[in-house]
DNA sequence: GTCCAGGTTCGCA
DNA sequence: TGCGAACCTGGA
């Protein structure tokens, strides 16, 4: 059935499709016999690494699914930008240089995030799916679209409850009616600059910094957006202010924000995955 | 049974 | 401004 595949020839940055795609970004992509399958918008794709190239099917897709990927992003310059001589950082592209940070649709994201506070991966994957089995579009090979802001805001908030969202069902709930009301208008705020993007996500219910710079992140493609969570705030202090116990939370933000540079979007990502996936941080 | 998780919000000093 | 508590739920 995958015999309409498209295979574009990767550029000579590393790049891991699967570190990307399991990285905390996205929460809907499942592995199925070497295919990675999701939705990018309402389309239905899978995608697989080969050594050198990246298959994509169906064929017509590859272009939105480079993109998806960050697969434009020029990682040299990027690079480029971050301080000289930081250790850390450094170890920590050195684990996964691989990775991108993906260019979502602004609504998915957002609402995703939304669904996200205090939750852990596993579980934020459980309601995305459950979220599109049940509100969003059938798509091909059984997968489904993210529901849009009004079938959310027609659904209710109880119904939401009943999908395991907790406290979480009335900010999306709330959130999606305004956006389906039109009385807030992310196509709109695309035009905006970091700064007032940023307070006008947090006016929405559910928002507050982290998620606005996860949405801006993932969503808005702001690569100087810097979402600071407990990872990010656990090795910034263990790394940058080992000797200082009593360091802020506010501190160490704006710490991050001037010390990584313009792409500290991506800087962050680099941190967040490898401090993830190595524990680091986590035992005192 | 207890504890905690990619936070946000509200109330009170 | 700054800090603490409450908020749902599921898994370890």
């Amino acid at each position: 059935m995958d015999s309409d595949v498209a295979t574009l020839p990767l550029p000579p940055w590393p790049f891991d499709l699967a570190a990307t795609l399991e990285s905390g970004q996205a929460f809907h992509w499942t592995h199925d016999q070497g295919w990675w399958r999701g939705a990018l918008a309402d389309h239905a794709v899978a995608m697989r690494q080969t050594d050198a190239a990246l298959e994509i099917t169906p064929a017509h897709h590859a272009a939105a699914a480079w993109s998806y990927l960050g697969l434009d992003d020029e990682m040299s310059e990027i690079i480029a930008t971050f301080p000289p001589a930081d250790g850390p950082l450094a170890v920590a592209m050195q684990f996964c240089p691989g990775l991108r940070i993906l260019r979502q649709p602004a609504w998915e994201t957002l609402a995703t995030f939304i669904t996200s506070a205090l939750k852990q991966v596993v579980h934020i994957r459980q309601i995305s799916l459950n979220l599109r089995q049940h509100f969003g579009a059938p798509l091909a090979n059984g997968i489904w679209a993210y529901p849009s802001p009004e079938s959310l805001a027609n659904a209710g908030e109880s119904a939401l409850r009943q999908l395991g969202l907790g406290f979480r069902a009335k900010s999306l709930h709330r959130t999606a009616t305004l956006i389906a009301s039109g009385e807030a208008d992310l196509a709109q705020w695309q035009h905006l600059p970091d700064a007032d993007l940023a307070k006008s996500l947090i006016t929405l219910p559910g928002v507050g910094t982290k998620i606005a710079h996860c949405t801006m992140l993932f969503g808005f493609g702001r690569l100087g957006a810097f979402p600071i969570d407990v990872w990010v705030e656990r090795i910034l202090r263990e790394l940058y202010f080992k000797k200082k116990r009593t360091v802020t939370a506010k501190r160490i933000a704006e710490f991050g924000i001037h010390h990584f540079g313009p792409c500290r979007g991506y800087a962050q990502q680099f941190l967040f995955h490898h401090a993830r996936l190595t524990k680091l941080g986590t035992k005192r």
